[in-house]
Order: structure tokens, then sequence, then C-alpha cells
DNA sequence: TTTCTAAATGGAAATAATTTCCATTTACAG
DNA sequence: CTGTAAATGGAAATTATTTCCATTTAGAAA
């Protein structure tokens, strides 16, 4: 929780009640979650919250690398925890689990920015896996992704 | 064109001018256009069209495998096209140019479904590549993605 | 500690994006 | 040709997201 909320120092921003209730449900609850449902939980938690608020908030936590956003198929938005660990420090990619949402980091990656593919010049990429966790490889429940 | 149109056949769906006018001005304009460009270009080409009829028919051609779906950094919904060549029928991934929207095939991916990875079972997986396009390198336009 | 200021907040309201609904039309199989 | 399921257009509903602004607050500076 204490690196996490250092990251949000680090970017300028300040360490509020409400930040740190998002963190926590983050970190309580795991997964993927949209804005309508962190929205719900606060609500829940620390009582009432404006979702304009939730909006900026998770934006401005993607922004300091505490949240990354999640691809989905139906294109809605979706954050989780980016829970890099030493390995994955600096260029990492996700794998979330589609059946709870869990996140793992995939560090060998074989794309940089400045490289040169088929013409082009890259600077920027994106690698999303979509997988199955141990746990829910067993159970298997419908998570809609 | 017509292996476009085939692959709407291949699917069981209609080719109606609505769809063949969207092919074209996909193969036209080039590029990644969002739902909104295209109902503005189409109501300039073949006069009126309905919104929902361009949201469905981009899905729908979505899922024949004539357009991909890009993700965009501010989550908003655009298309291009998949023009799959020889080499890259099959499994393949996008480079899209930042610039111009140009669409270039990777074939070289390392993942598969199937494959396990930090303890998770691959079911899908997504790669972008964000670049500059050789044309775009030397002019540098500021197109929003 | 107290003060000060820019940043963060909540909520109402506006806006924009997307979907639903349904009556009409149309592609194309038979 | 004919019949039928699919596609269409447009209005309206719904949902997601942003804007606005008055108020509060975190944290730096005094």
């Amino acid at each position: 929780m204490e690196a996490l909320l250092e990251k949000l120092r680090a970017a300028g921003c300040k360490v509020t009640p409400r930040r740190k209730a998002i963190i926590d449900l983050f970190l309580k609850k795991g997964g993927a979650l949209s804005p309508q449902e962190v929205h719900g939980f606060l609500k829940e938690t620390i009582g009432q919250c404006g979702l304009p608020g939730v909006y900026r908030n998770l934006e401005t936590m993607t922004g300091c690398g505490i949240l990354f956003r999640i691809v989905t198929f139906g294109g809605e938005k979706r954050y989780a925890l980016c829970m890099a660990d030493e390995d994955a420090e600096g260029h990492h990619h996700h794998i979330v689990c589609v059946s709870c949402g869990k996140v793992g980091n995939i560090v060998d990656c074989q794309y940089r920015e400045g490289m040169n593919i088929d013409g082009f010049r890259i600077v920027s990429h994106l690698v999303q896996l979509n997988g199955l966790c141990k746990s829910c490889l067993t159970k298997k429940t419908g998570y809609e992704q």
C-alpha cells in the first residue's frame, strides 16, 4: 500500500482519503473493476462519492502507474492494479484472468520503442494476454470480460 | 474488394449497398475510422444512413474478419481494414501508424492460445504496435489517436 | 502550529456515445 | 418470381462520460 501511495507522491499528486479508499478497494477486491463498480463499492465503504471523482482518480492513478487500463472486447473501461514486482519493474505487460480478473506480469517482450518493423518506427505498443489463472482453471465460473 | 465481400458471404451475411459503401470507404480513406467518421463520410457519398446501422455493420464486419478494432488511448472506438495478405493469413497482429492510421501486419507472434505462461492458461491475446509509417516519419502531422 | 494555495471533491447538469425498438425494405435462397 | 430472414432508418431511450463550479482539504511554507 505504502509503495502505491509513494507513486502518487512521486507524480506530485496528493494522498487523499478517496484515493486511499480506491487503492484499498483494488487491493481487497483484486482483479479488474469498472468505474461504475468502483463507484458502487466506494458508496458501501466510505459512503457517497462522486462518479466524476472516480473517473478522474482512475485516470490519475493510471497516469501514476498505480493502475492500468484493461482492454475489453466490449470496449468498456476497466482498470486493475499494476503490481509490478522487482522483476517486472520497468517494461512489462499484463496477463488477466478472464474468470476472476487476477493480474500477472509478463516481462519478456520482444518489442521496444524506436524499433523499425515492417517499415514502421514503433512509438508505443500494447500486449495483453487473457487467460485462466490456476485456481480458475479448475473452477471456471463465468466472469464477464 | 471482392475478397472482402466473400468474407461477408462466408459468414452468412448479406452483401448490401451499405456494406459495400463502408468497405469502399475504408479502401479509399485507408486508416482507422470511428463510427462517427464512417457515418459522416457515408452521408457525403450515399446520402443519409443511420448511425445504428453503422455501429451494427462495423461490428458485423469485425466479426467477419473484414475490419478489426483498434485500441486507442482514449478508449474511443476505431476500426480499420484487416488486410491480411498471404503471409498474414491466419494468426497475425497489426501495426498502426499514429499519424495517418495506415495499417501493417505483424506475423511473428510468440503467443498462442493454450500456452501456459506465469501460471495462466492463455485463452486469447492482443498485440498492437503503434508507430510511424515511412511517409509519416518524414512529414509528422498531428493525427489524434 | 498556523496559514495559504493549488489540487481534489461532490453533485447537478450537459453532452456524447451507444443501444433499443419497430415498421419498412431488401438480398438472395428456393 | 416468391417468401423469408436479415438489414435498414430514424426516433427515442439509455448509458457513459465530461463539464462546471462552489466547497473542502492536503501538504508546503511561514
